[in-house]
DNA sequence: CTAGCTGCAAAATATTTGCACGAAT
DNA sequence: ATTCGTGCAAATATTTTGCAGCTAG
């Protein structure tokens, strides 16, 4: 089965106590929020769905354990246009997104023919690609 | 020649009188600081360098003449990982930007292939492409 | 036990805005 | 003259941090 998420936040735990870091109780709560949204939410956005589980979490909490799993490799954080961060589990192969302009929906899409293009843009530029970042904007087209 | 920069001062001045606008001390000061230059400075870059011509301009101005100019199209803001606003002209055609993740540089490209390719995924998605960011995060290529 | 976490409040960063005065048309 | 723009200070939004108490290992 494709229980892509619920092993997902056994993954988070394994990598953060690998990295020496402890498993309390807004890290676990955070963690298990991560695991289970399909979409990519910001932190206050996580923070309000931690504070339906446990009251007692401060958004502080979310910003520093974001941070760390951020610097884990456990998640990555989107810039989109004028907005703040959003996050989304770093499980899985490297994607891009198209951002829906009405609705702030995000779809993920990839394109091998594009990745190497960048790769050899770079390296025409006499650079060595050290991450990329490619949004596109769209609006849903209506069949007209 | 190629004046594209004194050239582009006066375009400034007549996209905004154009729109009604008054053409202020400050706002003469801000335009020729982006017709001047070569880079992608931010806010408080742009606020230093005219304050070195005329002291008594504000952060605010600056800011607001920045929306004011973005909004009649004038010039384009870019939001690169982590940091603040920077600014570039919108004369010249579209390009996308490489970003020297160790000194900010920004270096300008073009890829007709990857435009193409952007179109195509959005319409595949089922999408209209409305406009899209692409940026190369890189290091300078060490010849070892 | 005790180093690492947490919540809270305050700071930091980037940007926007209300207001009374001054300048452009 | 009148409207629009400015500087200043205060407000906003997002994220980070200092600190004293709490807790996981």
């Amino acid at each position: 089965m494709d229980d892509r998420h619920g092993q997902a936040a056994g993954n988070y735990e394994a990598i953060l106590r690998e990295a020496g870091v402890r498993i309390t109780r807004p890290r676990r709560t955070i963690l298990a929020i991560l695991a289970d949204g399909e979409d990519h939410p910001g932190a206050l956005e996580i923070f309000r769905r931690a504070a339906e589980i446990d009251p007692a979490i401060s958004l502080s909490t979310v910003y520093r354990t974001m941070k760390l799993l951020e610097e884990k490799g456990a998640i990555q954080r989107h810039v989109f246009e004028g907005g703040p961060s959003r996050f989304e589990q770093a499980a899985g192969r490297h994607h891009d997104h198209l951002i829906d302009v009405e609705t702030g929906d995000v779809v993920e899409f990839r394109s091998d023919r594009i990745e190497r293009l960048q790769e050899e843009i770079a390296r025409e530029l006499g650079y060595e690609l050290v991450s990329h970042r490619l949004e596109l904007y769209a609006r849903r087209r209506k069949p007209d």
